[in-house]
DNA sequence: TTCGGAATGTTGAATTTTCAACCGTTGAAG
DNA sequence: CTTCAACGGTTGAAAATTCAACATTCCGAA
């Protein structure tokens, strides 16, 4: 009479289990098309965050970019040694370290822009542009109801 | 007119971006829940997926495990240790490895399988059971598709 | 039969991430 | 004012992941 899962269910009952899938699967398109400009995802979250020219606080950012505290630091290391980025320290709060988007990281958001549009539009094609926006809108909701 | 997303678009707009960060929270859940066993994620769908007592080679496990070939291997070392799992060589064909659960790696499974449906039956109340069915259904199509 | 390429796992080095401890700053209570 | 708890960020050691190279086995073609 019940249709809540049982014990012996398949994992694929398992939302947890179908976010890691789809979001492997996803990911990893993502990462193939970014390869042409040899840069990770998270290097394009923190880009795309910062493409519109405002600083972010470290916290800030590392909420925004879905990364950890210490882990943002060093990818932020790796990207001002990149002159992608840099830091300022925020002169109202100088615990808060203020990021900032250089030149050549926003002419180099601005490709990587380009190619993960592209994969949405991929994405819209092969699987339809309804279901798509349908799955946008719960995953949105799903988000809000979960933080 | 058109209703492509726009280069300077908010990064939510990005199916990419929307699955990250669903599936960090949702994880972030399970993994809270599962600390009570003292139990990662990974370890949880490796015995899900051995808990029907078939074995599985390497590359079937990493495979519905959502795992890297050499990631399995070293995580798998680790369950060994706790004598949650054991191998066995394929006797059809050598090359492979079959991977089985234990009856401590099979106790150990139930009690994890019982969180994780207690986390399914939290978001369907959170979440409601209709949009949670329905994004289910939108997953695994995306996933069918992207394969 | 034998050879060579493909499939399956494992390994070790290098990179990355995480955890816990830390430092400097802030704000506010006494 | 002081003091002190909390905040924001960084650091170094430990753990996990990844990458490339490797060994073994299988299988098909010469």
């Amino acid at each position: 009479m019940s249709d809540s899962p049982s014990a012996d269910a398949p994992i694929t009952v398992h939302l947890a289990y179908l976010l890691a899938q789809a979001n492997r699967e996803i990911n990893r398109q993502l990462e193939t098309r970014l390869r042409a400009e040899g840069v990770p995802v998270e290097q394009w979250r923190i880009l795309k965050v910062l493409s519109d020219g405002n600083g972010r606080s470290m916290g800030d950012l590392a909420e925004a970019a879905l990364l950890n505290h210490p882990t943002l630091t060093k990818t932020i290391d790796r990207m001002v040694a990149d002159s992608l980025v840099y830091r300022i320290s925020d002169p109202g709060d100088r615990r808060k370290v203020l990021i900032f988007c250089s030149e050549r990281g926003k002419a180099l958001g601005r490709r990587l822009a380009a190619l993960a549009l592209d994969q949405e539009a991929f994405i819209a094609e092969n699987y339809g542009g309804k279901p798509m926006a349908q799955l946008k809108r719960l995953l949105g909701t799903l988000i809000e109801r979960s933080g």
